[in-house]
DNA sequence: GTCTATACCCGGATAGAC
DNA sequence: GTCTATCCGGGTATAGAC
């Protein structure tokens, strides 16, 4: 969680005082992450920076407000790797696989956001609705997925009975259930499902289970 | 959550005392999963019991005590509904998406379970490791999987480059995702996962995508 | 086994000086 | 903006009568 998560500081606010709230949103993040809401401490966020907790509560108001940025800022960064997706020369199969990489890439490698996001649906996404910013700019997503469902549909490679929320759906959850169930499984199976060995396999699956569900020839409205 | 989670009541104990401790954990159950380990309060417990939190104490010596009992309660309600699948008469395709039916139905009418694994793993499974009875049943969940991919590759009807607990995960994570992502993704997308009316077709397309996956030919090992 | 009352501590939030 | 010190609600856990 180092790369790019920066805001733009505001007008009145010194380039020192800036940087000391990044540092506290850098630590809070791994401190929601790491123990829910709840379980989060104030005090422990405020010893792992050079700030203090009453710096904390003059900087974001309160607990509940730390938090919704936070989650505002990991969900801005995951929006950041969306838009970066290009697409336009690949045909709707490769696009497809290449979508669901992507997705896979962007989960496995950041866990906290992973965890925040199973946090937020323990409390019903309470937060989450909170936020406009997030509401607004996070459903855009799918733009691109249903731009390359269609085209496939039209080319008659695609089963038409699948929209692109639906394969949204499978790709998030099979990279979602990598890094959110990683201990569980881990515990009962003896399986590490982020064991670098066996990551270019996994991602290799993703991209086959998609094309694969989207191209069965047995769902296909229009049979070559 | 109503459904035979009764466990055995002690020698020693009596009936109305037996009765008490299950309502305990019914109502902790659902406690714990609609608000996380360290958000759950004992007293909320109490109040909602015929029984008072001095009681809870007598009964379960601790608040982490109480949750472990309340996770193995949970898993071991999951492992009789495993138990309970019949494939013998079938094909390993007609297997495959009857296990994969089979998981999107217990996961979806249980939503505690999957909340509580979710929480489960924000803790880094910690608790779960304590428990013995869990690791070591609930990991027999595959060796019906291994026998129906197994036969299915025998067949040359199935690739034979991804295991059980590749095809585990998958189905897994596709059921998982409806329900422990179930809030964020309604905020974001409008649309409510475990609506009634979209259950046939996502029933439907975990067995669609498992099936499509397995038989995928472009990566079958015999073409046929 | 079941109750009431309470000890004790921890954590979020704030006061107020500089 | 930054610090130290502190309040105070509430949460886990227990004492002790019946």
């Amino acid at each position: 969680m180092t790369d790019q998560l920066s805001e733009v500081p505001d007008e009145g606010v010194t380039r020192r005082a800036a940087r000391s709230q990044e540092d506290i949103l850098e630590v809070a993040t791994a401190e929601f992450a790491a123990n829910g809401y709840a379980g989060a401490r104030v005090d422990e966020i405020a010893a792992r920076t050079r700030t203090t907790k009453r710096m904390i509560y003059y900087y974001f108001g309160s607990k509940e407000a730390l938090y919704l940025t936070v989650l505002e800022r990991v969900y801005a960064q995951i929006r950041r790797v969306e838009r970066g997706i290009q697409i336009d020369e690949l045909s709707p199969t490769e696009a497809l696989r290449k979508l669901a990489e992507a997705t896979y890439d962007h989960h496995t490698t950041h866990e906290m956001f992973i965890q925040l996001v199973s946090i937020e649906n323990i409390h019903r996404a309470e937060h989450l609705q909170q936020s406009e910013t997030i509401l607004r700019e996070n459903a855009t997503a799918i733009t691109l997925l249903e731009q390359v469902i269609e085209r496939g549909v039209r080319e008659g490679i695609f089963r038409d009975d699948v929209d692109a929320l639906d394969v949204h759906m499978m790709i998030s959850a099979y990279a979602c259930f990598h890094v959110a169930n990683r201990h569980t499984f881990a515990a009962i199976f003896k399986r590490d499902m982020l064991d670098p060995a066996l990551q270019p396999s996994h991602r290799r699956l993703i991209g086959d289970m998609i094309v694969a569900t989207m191209a069965d020839r047995r769902n296909r409205r229009t049979v070559p």
